[in-house]
DNA sequence: TTGTGTTTTACGACCTCC
DNA sequence: GGAGGTCGTAAAACACAA
């Protein structure tokens, strides 16, 4: 029995299996308070795909981690640090029959059958995963951000602090080991960042 | 335990840039 | 035309009050 930070107890991917052939109703796995973990993802629903069957994978706390801290040096991932964080995090395309990442289920050696050879190649959008993830990360601060000028817009103007009291920590705390011009784009939308592959 | 609201993955449509 | 951006949305996972 394992029990992960968030959710409690986290059900090894044999134990779902018996829980199904107990005649437990199939979505039964979505209805227990479990993470699914990315290994156990292609016994819990397989053959499943993203368009004909709706899913989602849980992201590990690992994943998440690397991911904010990535986001919080910059909110746009360059093409290298993409695939260095997909590779290091195991997320890569995910075209393959459902199973959370074609690299990580290959290395597990859990995919369901036939599953490599109706897919073949991975797709050419490589590192999907953390593309995707930025962009609903940067949607997130976005609607974050809005909810915070609602706000303010409706609390009376606040009168000026004394001199005295103004630090240039005032304006928040300061960004650990940023850049002051990574450290600038929190906070406030960003234009499109240049393609690091046009870059000399 | 259950109902309900929020957050997190994932995608399609559409747009811009090269 | 392809890659990657935003926007809107679906649905699973999660949190929490009743």
């Amino acid at each position: 029995m394992i029990v992960t930070p968030r959710a409690g107890v986290y059900l090894p991917p044999h134990l779902r299996v018996l829980l199904l052939r107990a005649g437990g109703p199939a979505c039964a796995f979505r209805r227990l308070p479990l993470r699914t973990h990315l290994s156990s993802w292609p016994l819990c629903f397989p053959g499943k795909t993203r368009t004909k069957d709706k899913y989602r994978v849980v992201y590990t706390d690992h994943q998440r981690l690397e991911l904010e801290k990535e986001f919080h040096y910059s909110r746009y991932i360059t093409i290298r640090r993409k695939s260095e964080l997909a590779a290091n995090l195991g997320l890569t395309e995910r075209q393959v029959c459902g199973t959370p990442t074609s690299a990580t289920g290959a290395a597990l050696g859990v995919w369901p059958p036939g599953c490599q050879a109706d897919y073949g190649a991975p797709s050419k959008e490589e590192n999907r995963e953390v593309k995707i993830w930025f962009q609903n990360r940067r949607a997130k601060e976005r609607k974050v951000n809005k909810k915070k000028q609602q706000q303010q817009q409706q609390q009376p103007p606040q009168p000026p602090l004394p001199a005295h009291e103004v630090t240039p920590s005032a304006a928040g705390p300061p960004l650990g080991g940023l850049c002051p011009s990574s450290a600038s784009l929190l906070g406030a939308s960003s234009p499109m960042p240049v393609k690091e592959e046009y870059l000399p």
